[in-house]
DNA sequence: TAGATTGTTAATCGATTAACAATC
DNA sequence: TAGATTGTTAATCGATTAACAATC
């Protein structure tokens, strides 16, 4: 009984490029330009034109043939598509520098987010603050997402703690987690898990660079 | 002309889970574990047994019928594939949140990467210190890159600025690049490209969230 | 030797590309 | 109307999975 699992499920390749559209789209919006054929996204993202189209097509109509996308329509959409048009809370475990680095982020508010609460499991950070956030013990995280009701979360822990952070966090409520600890996230099916971890990235760009691999991936 | 092309070129997907090989076989041996099945690994990681041994038939034979791998053997020569066997010096362009973040990592160790110097256009930065590490002007960086011979850099800094980074970066040598700016960056076919965007994977889990998709991508 | 697990092949699956009729 | 560009279909390409002979 999944939800609705035989409506010709959207390949996650196609989800990651939509977010480069809408960031595409945002930097046109930004740059008060009107329309946006395929073939100019082709050439300042990287994408092919027909990939593009064929991603867009996953969700509907969203262009006028002879002439092109409207900016602000499309972003509008594809925002719409990827839940990005209501705002958001998240709840971010792990105060040092990579959280730190995270709460600074100025891009947040673009995409509708907005870090609600932090945790932390260090008796000396706790109680103080992380720029204008308060710094909480992580066994307040469930008394506290009961009235925040966040449903996504940020592990910035490092990769020991990671399991135990991301437990803490699907018992509070949260069913979709980035996690940036280089460790694998035991969840159940219910829970989407994504995670980037950055010095898995420099190890294949290591490869690539040795032996003159090009297109090292995303585009 | 190109290196080696014909040879079978190992498909990136390969290349990034190889990766997560190695961060799993550097835990395996630090518990002290001597050999592990596929079957383990698939259960620790989420990638599947037949997955893992035809990753690594691109490369070779590693294990022994009926025993498995040797932890330290195979983490080992996974480490010389992906020319993680000696010393690699990376180059750093932004010393905000981010760079700070990326500086004080505790793992760089292990995968014999160094971040040897830093880069910031900001006056207010230059010639103070990131940490242990001076910050230089970015328009030094030739000058320094011709005795240091980087190869690698990591652009953190905002997306605006993420091109001209990567000039910077390209011009002294560096072939690949880490990208953490939410920015395409353009380059010759012969230099690495890796962009890692988190509002991006944000964007992302905010769709598998509210559709209820599981396996929102890497395991 | 018997049991277990690998390396590899062939079959399946899914994503990308190319082409073109529809349409602004 | 003529020209341009979309949305969609069919063909291609590539990656994953499953199965099993080889081998420790």
């Amino acid at each position: 009984l999944g939800s609705h699992s035989t409506e010709t499920a959207v390949p996650i390749p196609t989800l990651e490029r939509l977010s480069t559209y809408l960031r595409y789209l945002l930097e046109l919006e930004g740059d008060g330009v009107e329309t946006v054929r395929s073939s100019e996204l082709e050439e300042h993202t990287g994408i092919s034109a027909a990939q593009f189209r064929k991603d867009l097509s996953y969700f509907g109509e969203f262009g006028k043939p002879g002439i092109g996308y409207y900016v602000s329509d499309l972003r509008r959409r594809i925002a719409t598509i990827l839940k990005l048009d209501s705002e958001q809370l998240v709840l971010l475990v792990g105060a040092g520098n990579l959280g730190s680095a995270l709460v600074a982020y100025p891009g947040w508010e673009q995409y509708r987010l907005r870090i609600a609460a932090v945790f932390d499991n260090n008796v000396a950070k706790i109680g103080r603050r992380l720029w204008d956030l308060e710094i909480f013990d992580i066994r307040k995280m469930p008394e506290l997402n009961r009235y925040l009701e966040s449903r996504m979360g940020i592990i910035a822990v490092p990769a020991p703690a990671a399991q135990s952070a991301a437990d803490m966090l699907i018992r509070s409520g949260v069913r979709a987690i980035l996690n940036f600890a280089p460790a694998t996230i035991r969840a159940a099916p219910d829970v989407a898990v994504r995670t980037v971890s950055f010095i898995q990235e420099m190890a294949v760009l290591s490869y690539c660079l040795w032996t003159g691999t090009p297109e090292c991936g995303r585009p």
